[in-house]
RNA sequence: GCUGUUGUAGCUCAGGGGUAGAGCACUUCCUUGGUAAGGAAGAGGUCGAGGGUUCAAUUCCCUUCAACAGCUCCA
């Protein structure tokens, strides 16, 4: 045979001589396709454009706007990267450097060099002069022992470590210029098209992400096409940290943080209470329409309701330690989670199949003791809340009540405006099933039941292995911070092991006792983490039922400040939340900070106001709406002050 | 928890071996102004904490606490 049958991803084929290259592909297509092209899918593998296929294939030919293709384009500025720090510092070792979501990294052994800001310049110089050299990034083949015999003699232990965990047969090398690298790659042709570089920052991480190992240095760094689409990059990194919500929090004086209270506790200021309570209602509300029951339990349980839980076991050593009492035998924890309560609710009276399912819900105040390093403004702290509710159902029931839960965390998102979210199912590790607790076959089915009711709804999922908590799998709703960085927010777990360790039973319509299944779940996660994604997604511009100030009144002078109290008084009556600014300032002044503290609307109030019984309106970010009635007012956006449904 | 960086007024930051400075915020006075910063005066700090070196430390050294970045972790 001497074609090769190549289809493309809209399902047409074509054939091209047996080894025909991704480039050579590209340019029977267009010229611009060929120009454009960074990197080829083929049969579901992303290859370099040079590298020829030799079998039928389905290709795709990925260009800047394909992740396949950025991927390839910063997997190759890593190895350029590296090729311009040995060229700077002939001797450096050399960990890993792949492609991430935003640039790369390279992790490498300085030594005792030091290496800042001024050295990350150069090394950028550098890169950039060798990108002009536009060299070729070469594929080649090499057998384990040629792999082994080029980095003992480069003396790299780093490599020589990957090299031994790999197959022979296996092994290709990279080159570009003098530089080579142990890479399964794939690459774009050459260097030249990195037209723009910065190289970002400098961390340490330990080699193989064990901190048992030497910590290497871990440089960041991003690359471009164009000088233009760099600035933007940069340009959207500092938008990004005007968002964030340490900072906004700070400035809307929503939260804080003491050093006297202790580290990852943080405490709610009046407006961010506001917030926070509102977010509340609207949740007491939805989950009170779905059927919930609220509950209420104590803030500590004793060590005893942990050991039957299992938590103990397995956090107890790493948590905050019991609380004693004057009675020695006894010993309290502060509550990790709410479940043992709610189970312990379930237990006050026999249950009937026809009870089922029952759902407690409560907003729990929990507290985890997280690695110090961990703590990161609201998104991660050691004490919070969490809109926890925990549903006992029959085995029949999982599947209907997982997918109400999916609805009820879907109307919050939407409520809220989250349109960027993923969902992933968080899957037990076969390969390390100690981790867990529980029989294979319940696994079995609690997982698959999550993956249908989400293919029910429609959700886009991503499966994670390892992901699982310890005592059953999960669907996790994940968004991404200003920053890009992921975090979890909503999750619904099946559990079957604690309805069995709690031995929480029910009778069945054939009279006998058969055990409850329970479903946790949280869609906010926590209204600490909620908040925090929440000011950054909508940068601190709260939508009018959330801001803890609705309406700044503000006086055009001194004269006026009677009519601005009567304004105010009416709003109040009508529980909307204003203020009035009765300070001596020009109404520049007041409208500026009012601006600045983003209160979604002005009234301005004059003479003419004074007079006539109106208000002039101003919105937030939008300027002057002209001069209403103040009931017109209020009719005309009651809708916005109020909770959605 | 590990590695690195930082810590000066309420906030944002400058300074630097001889006991501190700016802008904003705050207080008072003048001004009573119509859609993003009116003017003047004033008050405000154990320079994160503890120890050491020194005639002298906020500045140099050590320890510690916290924040930040990354790694590891997350019921």
């Amino acid at each position: 045979m001497s074609v090769v049958k190549i289809t493309l991803p809209d399902g047409s084929s074509r054939e091209y001589p047996l080894g025909v290259k991704g480039i050579e592909i590209a340019q029977s297509i267009s010229e611009g396709l060929a120009r454009n092209a960074l990197s080829i899918e083929v049969n579901g593998e992303i290859w370099d454009l040079s590298r020829p296929i030799h079998s039928d294939s389905s290709i795709k030919i990925f260009t800047w706007n394909d992740k396949g293709g950025k991927y390839a384009f910063w997997h190759s500025s890593a190895h350029l990267f590296a090729e311009a720090l040995e060229a700077l510092y002939p001797g450096v070792k050399f960990g890993i450097g792949p492609p991430i979501d935003n640039g790369f990294y390279y992790d490498v052994d300085l030594a005792d060099i030091p290496f800042g800001d001024e050295e990350l310049i150069a090394v950028e110089k550098k890169m950039l002069e060798l990108a002009k050299t536009n060299s070729q990034f070469v594929r080649r083949d090499v057998s384990k022992s040629e792999a082994l015999e080029y980095f003992t003699k480069k003396g790299d232990p780093y490599k020589l470590e990957l090299i031994d965990g790999l197959a022979d047969g296996s092994i290709t090398f990279y080159q570009q210029g003098n530089f080579v690298d142990l890479c399964r790659g794939p690459h774009i042709s050459s260097t030249g098209p990195i037209k723009a570089i910065k190289l970002l920052s400098v961390a340490g991480a330990y080699w193989r992400g064990n901190e048992q190992n030497k910590m290497l240095k871990r440089i960041y760094g991003i690359t471009f096409p164009k000088q233009k689409e760099l600035e933007e990059y940069l340009h959207m990194l500092e938008e990004a940290k005007k968002r964030d919500h340490r900072k906004l929090g700070k400035e809307l004086e929503l939260f804080a943080f003491s050093e006297k209270v202790g580290m990852g506790l943080p405490l709610w200021l009046p407006k961010g209470t506001i917030l926070r309570e509102r977010l509340e209602q609207f949740m007491r509300r939805a989950q009170i329409r779905a059927g919930y029951e609220p509950v209420v339990t104590p803030h500590i349980g004793s060590k005893q309701l942990y050991i039957t839980s299992g938590h103990y076991e397995k956090y107890g050593k790493d948590s905050f330690q019991p609380i004693k009492t004057p009675d020695e035998s006894e010993e309290f924890l502060l509550k990790p989670m709410n479940c043992p309560h709610h189970c312990e609710i379930y237990k006050v009276k026999p249950r009937s199949y026809k009870d089922l399912p029952i759902r407690y819900a409560e907003f729990g105040t929990v507290y985890r003791y997280e690695q110090s390093g961990e703590l990161h403004g609201l998104t991660r702290v050691r004490g919070f809340t969490q809109d926890d509710a925990h549903i006992f159902c029959r085995p029949d029931q999982v599947k209907e009540e997982f997918i109400k839960v999916i609805d009820l965390v879907l109307f919050v998102f939407r409520s809220l405006g989250f349109e960027n979210y993923t969902a992933q199912v968080s899957l037990r590790d076969p390969e390390n099933k100690a981790k867990y607790i529980g029989q294979d076959e319940l696994w079995e089915r609690a997982e698959r039941e999550i993956q249908e009711a989400a293919d029910e709804r429609g959700l886009k999922t991503v499966a994670v292995k390892g992901e699982a908590a310890f005592y059953g799998p999960k669907l996790d709703f994940m968004v991404k911070d200003a920053l890009g960085r992921s975090w979890q927010l909503g999750t619904i777990q099946v559990d079957y092991q604690l309805p069995q360790r709690f031995e929480l039973e029910y009778i069945g319509s054939d009279n006998q006792k058969h055990t409850p299944v329970m479903i946790h779940r949280a869609p906010f996660g926590s209204l600490e983490r909620f908040v925090a994604v929440l000011i950054e997604h909508c940068a601190g511009n709260f939508p009018l039922w959330l801001a803890p100030e609705q309406i700044a009144v503000l006086p055009i002078s001194e004269r006026f400040n009677d009519y601005g109290k009567k304004v105010l008084d009416i709003l109040k009556e009508r529980d909307i939340r204003g203020f009035l600014d009765e300070r001596n300032e020009k109404i520049g002044r007041k409208i500026r900070d009012a601006e600045v503290n983003k209160v979604p609307f002005m009234l301005l109030v004059g003479e003419k106001e004074a007079l006539e019984n109106t208000v002039a309106v101003r919105k937030h970010g939008e300027g002057d709406k002209g001069v209403m009635d103040l009931n017109d007012f209020m009719a005309t956006f009651s809708k916005d002050f109020a909770l959605p449904s």
